[in-house]
DNA sequence: TTATTGTATCGCAATATTACGATAAGCAGA
DNA sequence: TCTGCTTATCGTAATATTGCGATACAATAA
């Protein structure tokens, strides 16, 4: 069927995969990579940075944007994304505390 | 064409990639915290925690040990699943490094 | 106005994912 | 052996993702 049973899971399991789901991607972890060594803004020059079509990383930058973990501003002509700090502390914590709960512990297998 | 062009990426943003998606499944999430929770082994009762078809905790569970997130282990007629310390100090290690990458400094947007 | 430039969107093709019923395979007990 | 139990796999349907050429759109420059 092709479409996640969201319905049978709580409110932090979905947008953990959520968020998850939007940096599991190569492109989009090199795109995050990119607009974070910049340490600022960075204008579209995305495409030349990595090898794939401009309709391609405008896709993506879309899915990073719907996730809410970019932000674009329309700066003249072209756009400034740079990461939503909300967004990613929000990240931080929730995988942080997901991550932590296994602690090594448990002799088995 | 539906297939991700992983030759024009490095090694690490590939698998830091494939390790997210690994877990970018509210189900799969779901599946790793009854893991986590039980502390120990979890023999397959999954099926009536979650509200989804055997086959499908199936699929989600071979998907886990294809990341190599999990491992089972034949315990006569059931299997016992459990986490994979050296791949969850991996997932640890990987995102925590691409995490802290973004420090919340630039002013911008 | 008419380029030009930078992005977004459309539409398509190829492939992947999700879910599940049906069925098979493996093991233990009667 | 036969039966029941647990898990894996197959096959299928519905939907999602990935990538890109073509094209549209908006803002500036000439």
């Amino acid at each position: 069927m092709g479409l996640t049973k969201t319905e049978i899971f709580t409110q932090e399991q979905n947008q953990l995969a959520q968020l998850l789901k939007a940096m599991a991607h190569p492109a989009r972890i090199a795109i995050l990579q990119q607009i974070i060594s910049a340490n600022a803004c960075i204008c579209g020059d995305l495409v030349d940075e990595l090898g794939l079509a401009q309709a391609t990383i405008s896709q993506h930058l879309k899915e990073l944007k719907n996730a809410g973990i970019i932000q674009g501003t329309i700066e003249g002509v072209s756009v400034c994304y740079c990461i939503n700090p909300d967004t990613w502390k929000l990240l931080e914590s929730q995988i942080g505390d997901f991550l932590k709960l296994y602690k090594g512990s448990a002799n088995c297998c």
